[in-house]
DNA sequence: CTGAAAGCGCTTACAG
DNA sequence: CTGAAAGCGCTTACAG
């Protein structure tokens, strides 16, 4: 019988030696404990790798663990721990294809874990995003969160999770607080590449459409494109520096005010992707082509990127590698917070077909 | 005193009419109940609006509760429900778009909840993908899951949701289960619609393109295309109805060999945008225009139909919308349970400059 | 290295 | 309509 694969349907234990599981399906910390006829005390601390357990002990323990298929209760560790077993991610980036590569990062690091990863998007723009965020932490008791630009730019929301104890990671293009809550993106190293690019292939009158100034990476990737174009000797005037929104309409508004100037520049580096398909769209709307006419450069590398027409060159930040590396960084916690190595990202350029030598050098 | 907004520091309280918040600032159902002077089980009725409170209990209870900003403990009360207070997502839907609409739509229901929206990608070449759906409803016990396609279609992985007890909401283009566990979009219908607009400016020999044959909105997206056709005495040859992968390969891939054909299809319909996209591809590297030469229409509205050139014509779904309903249904689940109606969506089609008479009708 | 007691903040029977 | 007791499945002090 105590072997038997058939449910128990005592209620009552049937005995140190059997290996039963338990009426209702759902093994506890205490038949575990009893099983291996020790305190649940013992068996919490081989849940939680506590080193003051015998290793005889630990492994009569860790093998009913295996037989019985037990796994701790989540909720139950939350109350007790206060402090859930949730992630959450808080991010404003408007583009769907940063989201969505972000949260597979984050969840790559989560698989086989008991963290979930809950949602936070919110508006920059909303005048109570801090007291969403307070009530969210304060509810839930996240075990950390991570922050995607723009909103890790935050530094007063992030100050709030500080005195409430909230565990977070920043992902932006400069540094914040101690390495081991911040992603570093070299966003100028990118945009640097962009440039060198550009004046390699013999451009000379250069403009650039940056993307919201109160976003951190909009001055990291102009302050990165000029210092490219110094490296060649070259400068953009003042009027081929503009500042769009990051969305596909100010790009087409921009790029068509850019179209006017005489002489026009032969090349467009764009904050983004999606200003970079508005690009493309003012300049088919003046008659003009791309490359032949105008070459144009984008960031991000979303799918949208390699799809237009011509398939665009743009700099390629590794989003998912990057939700990762957060994710990482906010579970082992307690071994990193003595580590000093900053954690970074360089992006690449991605070269394609919508750049070209200009007609006129 | 009684009234000071400094901190109370004595751990007992102080009587009845005190109306300080707790030590620790965080308020319990037990000040609650001491505040309210009823027990805290009463307290827990008013929370989980139980009609077994007398009017004034209830009321007084209530002006406690506003004025200590008192939040109940969603950790603690899904350990004692055992059933938290989670909603997944269940997905394995390639489109990043698709997605993230969803999520916004599911987060706008939830919005000032205590329900939080957890991610479950997966995907439905894996052989455990029923097995890790299991383990992730057995721990977290979500208070319920929202499956979009194509996983939505899975009979099995349903039947297996019953079985342990977890209510879900299937999206899907047919109806499955009863009234509240579905919402239904009539994708049929847009497919249709797609239909009579190609018929109506002229066209006659039209193909498609549909998406993997395991996808009930293949078929379902065929069949209304055809419908569609036969209001106006059209049908399409066998070699015009090819099968794609909903991506953008296979898009360029299908299109490549349809043009090959003599005479070739003067429009395209296409089982998505990202299908579409490809089809602009393979006609443009054919030396053809779009719409000139060859009208071409999609499926999704994504934000790249609006973004190529020519703007595409495709047929939308309210994806957010979708979401949002199918949250709603979840939370409100003891109302609803008896309610017959069916949700369902009618997709739009939306018109933009990929589709024009045929040169030679 | 190990354990018995108390507690996390709520709800489910069970009474009345 | 209301409440005292027990319990959900864990962990935190506190002993030893």
């Amino acid at each position: 019988m105590a072997r038997s694969p058939v449910t128990n349907k005592n209620k009552k234990s049937v005995g140190l030696a059997s290996k039963v599981t338990p009426p209702n399906g759902k093994v506890t910390i205490n038949d575990v404990a009893r099983l291996s006829g020790v305190s649940k005390k013992t068996v919490s601390r081989v849940i939680n790798n506590s080193p003051l357990v015998g290793v005889e002990t630990r492994e009569r323990v860790q093998s009913v663990i295996k037989d019985t298929g037990y796994s701790p209760d989540p909720q139950a560790r939350a109350l007790a721990f206060r402090k859930s077993f949730l992630i959450g991610m808080i991010y404003d980036n408007p583009s769907p294809q940063y989201v969505v590569n972000m949260q597979r990062g984050i969840l790559d690091t989560l698989q086989e874990t008991s963290f979930q990863l809950v949602l936070h998007p919110c508006d920059r723009g909303d005048s109570d995003v801090h007291d969403r965020v307070e009530r969210f932490v304060k509810q839930q008791k996240p075990h950390g969160v991570i922050l995607s630009p723009s909103i890790s730019e935050d530094d007063a929301l992030c100050a709030q999770l500080r005195s409430l104890d909230c565990a977070y990671v920043r992902i932006a293009s400069v540094e914040f607080d101690a390495p081991h809550q911040n992603i570093r993106t070299h966003d100028a190293k990118g945009a640097a590449q962009a440039a060198r690019h550009l004046a390699e292939i013999g451009h000379r009158r250069i403009a650039h459409i940056h993307g919201l100034k109160s976003f951190r990476s909009a001055n990291e990737r102009l302050a990165g494109f000029r210092e490219g174009l110094k490296e060649y000797g070259l400068s953009m005037p003042k009027k081929f520096i503009m500042e769009g929104a990051y969305d596909f309409k100010s790009g087409v508004a921009c790029t068509e005010k850019l179209l006017k100037a005489n002489p026009r520049p032969t090349a467009i580096f764009l904050g983004n992707d999606e200003m970079a398909v508005g690009a493309y769209q003012a300049i088919r709307m003046a008659g003009l082509r791309v490359p032949d006419d105008i070459s144009v450069v984008g960031f991000d590398d979303t799918p949208m990127a390699s799809r237009v027409w011509p398939p665009m060159t743009t700099v390629r930040l590794p989003i998912r590698e990057m939700g990762s590396a957060a994710a990482k960084l906010l579970l082992d916690r307690a071994s990193v917070e003595q580590v000093e190595e900053r954690i970074s990202f360089v992006p690449d350029l991605v070269v394609r077909h919508s750049t070209s030598p200009p007609e006129s050098p």
